[in-house]
DNA sequence: CGGGCGCATCTATGCGCATAGAGCCGGACC
DNA sequence: GGTCCGGCTCTATGCGCATAGATGCGCCCG
């Protein structure tokens, strides 16, 4: 690796200062343009590429914009064993927003860092956090509450979380009408009323996606559920045993709303383990609005969550912020679209 | 927004020097225990957070390693209008080889930096360089000689890019075999000998693909198309015009194998209208394997690339190359897996 | 012919951190 | 009591760039 050159070589190549080579890079029109052609011409001659380092440091700002993930899955290589390739596991919610935020940042010619914790420790929060000037961060195991210090420091977004006590910006969906529509959907035209909630609440967004099924039940008159079923994580040993036992009860709901895509289509792979058929038996319905869903036999009965668009917002307000750091912080929730598919009973679509 | 905290505030507030304070969070057995703790109390009090910027410069190293791509769709924001949503434009073979390289980057707890560029004039891979330690880069319109003065300055590797002079790192597939075995398949199980290669072979990649092509079915006794359909930019005016007058003049091959799936899709939204059976009277084929070709009816027989293999790799070969930086390039070629489905004649798989 | 003005460029400095090398201090040992 | 040594901490410096303020130069005008 040759030594990168820096300002200082350049400036001698060109015969001229140092700070005449930086003026030909951050303010052209300072320099006359001939100074600036013999400038650029000895960049050129010498692969000058200044050094975001130094920049960020003279200037106080990184020029970039990070994306943080607490729970980044951090399985081991997968192998695309001899079947098909897994198209369960990405892209997933974050992939979409991500890409979005991506898009936006390129389409603005702002540099982004991806980060996330590989320890589960938040030093990955520090690290990110000292690159960049604003940062969006999708909901982990812990609180919000971890974000305030940091919205004292830098813009912060806040994907998919409660709102907290007016630092953070947020930008979330509307999860009550996403699970309303659902139900409204299963009793109108299916003629269901007997529904149940699958997932776990302590998610804020999920708790809302619950409040939007009682809500939308009572308004129709229908006896919602006074809990949710199966309030644990994914993954677990023994998944979704209280659907188990009221299946081995004969008491299984005839619909089933779940919190999410990735648990509507564990769910249904338990279902069809226990010969429950979908949507013959019971409906089964996600959250999301993901690929796999559609890769699914019976596809998916969905909410698709504004992904990209919540992406590009989320850059929006960043950009804002860091323009007007005094602006009060921001909160928006986008609309959600129920797709209709087959696992409710609709015909494919 | 409040200023962050330095170094010399927690030094200041610990009751230490800055150089203790660095010694602290850089090399804690330097540091006395009690020592220590105070000053990560102080720390931890006032928020502090290190500044990027100021360490690289201090270490000559960012401590992040860069994504690069030159052609990053730009498009303005997608609205996902009323229909469903867009699995044809996301996630394509870049995105899956970026996830690779994402999900490789936070199992090591490695900063990650995406970048493309906006303009399209190179000022992007300039900007990114400075930020920084070994950069990755997807071939675009320009030659991958644009990357070899940057691969004196830092470790670079090149995905499907064709060899170069030998600064470059490289990770690509098995293109020739891909193709192969596409045309070994279909001569075989379908009994097609009349097969036709879609695609514009400026891109290596693309190249190797219908050199393989020809020389398998030169080794099965067919005889190979002299040249390829329609090397034209996808998304021109009027898509496939050779493919269009060859059906005009019934003179259709019984199979088009094409450069890439996004390829294979458009081609079958154009055979469609022309009312052409795929694959009753064509049989068509994709190359990468993604999703949007399973989601598509026919489902496109394709060859998949290990594309998070890719992006995992490049970013092994990185790391290596930044702890020996005198170390020889490395060139990487990895198998691809043929996947039957139905545009080929073959059954739902 | 001197003063004043505006432009192009330069000099000098600081951004926050890492680290080489110096300094200090207490304990072991003679 | 003096010396030496090792462990801990400090002082001093440089990393490459941006930029405020100084400087010099040419030109216009009185």
């Amino acid at each position: 690796m040759a030594k990168r050159s820096t300002v200082y070589d350049v400036a001698q190549a060109a015969g001229v200062s140092i700070a005449t080579v930086s003026f030909t890079f951050r303010q052209p029109e300072r320099v006359r343009a001939g100074t600036r052609e013999a400038v650029l011409r000895a960049a050129r001659e010498l692969d000058y590429m200044p050094s975001a380092s130094a920049r960020g440091l003279a200037r106080g700002r990184t020029g970039a914009l990070g994306l943080f993930s607490y729970d980044l899955l951090l399985e081991e290589p997968a192998d695309e064993p001899g079947g098909e390739e897994d198209f369960r596991t990405y892209p997933l919610y974050v992939d979409e927003v991500q890409r979005g935020f991506e898009l936006e940042c390129a389409r603005r010619g702002q540099a982004l860092l991806i980060g996330s914790d590989p320890r589960g420790e938040g030093e990955g929060v520090m690290d990110i956090v000292g690159r960049v000037d604003g940062l969006a961060v999708f909901p982990g195991a812990r609180p919000a509450e971890l974000l305030v210090p940091l919205a004292r420091l830098l813009p912060v977004v806040a994907f998919a979380t409660a709102a907290d006590d007016g630092v953070l910006h947020h930008v979330r969906v509307d999860n009550r009408a996403g699970t309303r529509a659902l139900v409204t959907h299963l009793a109108r035209t299916h003629g269901i009323g007997d529904i149940g909630f699958v997932g776990e609440t302590r998610m804020s967004d999920v708790a809302e996606r619950f409040d939007g099924l009682r809500l939308a039940m009572a308004d129709l008159g229908l006896r919602p559920p006074d809990g949710v079923l199966d309030p644990t994580p994914v993954g677990s040993a023994e998944p979704f045993p209280e659907v188990k036992r009221l299946h081995a009860g004969g008491a299984l709901p005839r619909a089933l709303v779940c919190a999410s895509d990735q648990l509507a289509l564990e769910l249904m792979d338990v279902l069809d383990a226990l010969g429950v058929a979908v949507p013959g038996d019971v409906a089964v319905t996600g959250f999301d609005g993901v690929v796999a869903g559609r890769l699914h036999r019976p596809t998916l009965t969905t909410v698709r969550q504004p992904m990209e668009a919540m992406g590009r917002l989320a850059v929006e307000i960043l950009v804002a912020a860091l323009e007007d750091p005094a602006a009060a912080p921001q909160r928006h929730r986008l609309p959600v679209r129920p797709l209709f598919r087959e696992s409710c009973g609709c015909g494919r679509s």
